[in-house]
DNA sequence: ATTTATAACGCAACAATGTTGCGTTTAATT
DNA sequence: AATTAAACGCAACATTGTTGCGTTATAAAT
C-alpha cells in the first residue's frame, strides 16, 4: 500500500508556503527554500501536497502556476477552492480572496470539476 | 507613428482561430498553419492580435494558454472578456462561454483590469 | 536498537515552451 | 518605381517542466 512520508523538502517547502500571504510560484518557492533541496525535488514536492489536499494551484494570468496553503473553515467536509485569486500587476502578488465567491449558472450538460478564477489589476497596496 | 500591416501568416493565423470553435494553443495553432511561418512569427502574430483586440488569450488549468476570436456583441463600446472558459478533461478542448458572465462582490480598493475564469471537467459531448 | 522495504531523493539528460538579436524580406505609402 | 520600417526567418538562448535510475533515508517491523 502507498504511504506518505515526512521529510525536510516537504515540510519545509510547506512552511514557506503557509507562511506566505500570497500564492507562490515554483520559482519563487524554490528562491524562498535555500537549497534545502534538488529543483525537481519541489516539483515532486508540489504535486504530493496538492494530492494530498494541503495545498491548492491556481493559474496566473501569464500561465505561471502558483500554490497556496488550503485554509479548511470549520468542519466542511466539502472542500472546494472556488474562491478568487487576484493577481496584481504592479507588485505580482497573487492573493487568495477566500471570501469572495462567484456565482453563475452554466448551460446545461456540463459537469464541474475544477475551477480558476483569477482576476488582475492594481492590489489596495498599489492602488 | 506605428502603423501595422497584415501579412500572409496574420491572415491565415486568424482564420484558424475564427474557424476553430474552441480556443487554441500556440503549438495546435503550429500544427494547423502547416508551416506558413516560423514558429517565431506566431508568438508574434498572436501578441499583435491580442494587443489590436481581435483575438482574446485565456489560461488553462495546466497552464497553457489558447486564444479565441473575440466576438464583439452589436455596438459595445467596452468590450470585455469576463466570460467563462470551459475546459474539457477528455477532449481537452476550451470553449468560450461567451453568455455566461459571473458574478461576485469583492473586497474595496481593488481595480480589477482584466479577468480570466476557467472551469474544468466534462463538457456536453464527453459526459 | 537493528533490520527492512520502499517512498523520496539527487543528478543528469531531455523535452517543451517562450524570448531575443540581427540581418533580410515585404507590405504599404510616397 | 523608390522608400521606409513593420514583419519575417534563423539561430541561439532562457526558462520551465519531465523522466530514468541509482542512492538515501523514513517509518514500520523485528
Amino acid at each position: 500500500m502507498k504511504t506518505t512520508r515526512n521529510t525536510t523538502a516537504k515540510t519545509t517547502i510547506l512552511e514557506i508556503i503557509k507562511n506566505s500571504e500570497v500564492a507562490l510560484s515554483h520559482t519563487e518557492i524554490q528562491a524562498l527554500s535555500q537549497n534545502v533541496c534538488d529543483r525537481v525535488t519541489i516539483y515532486r514536492v508540489l504535486d504530493r501536497l496538492v494530492a494530498e489536499d494541503v495545498i491548492h494551484k491556481t493559474v496566473n494570468l501569464d500561465g505561471t502556476i502558483k500554490y497556496a496553503s488550503c485554509h479548511h473553515l470549520h468542519d466542511d467536509v466539502i472542500h472546494t477552492h472556488n474562491h478568487i485569486h487576484f493577481s496584481c500587476e504592479k507588485c505580482h502578488l497573487v492573493t487568495c480572496l477566500e471570501n469572495v465567491e462567484p456565482t453563475f449558472k452554466l448551460p446545461p450538460n456540463y459537469s464541474v470539476r475544477e475551477v480558476n478564477f483569477t482576476l488582475s489589476g492594481l492590489c489596495p497596496n498599489c492602488l
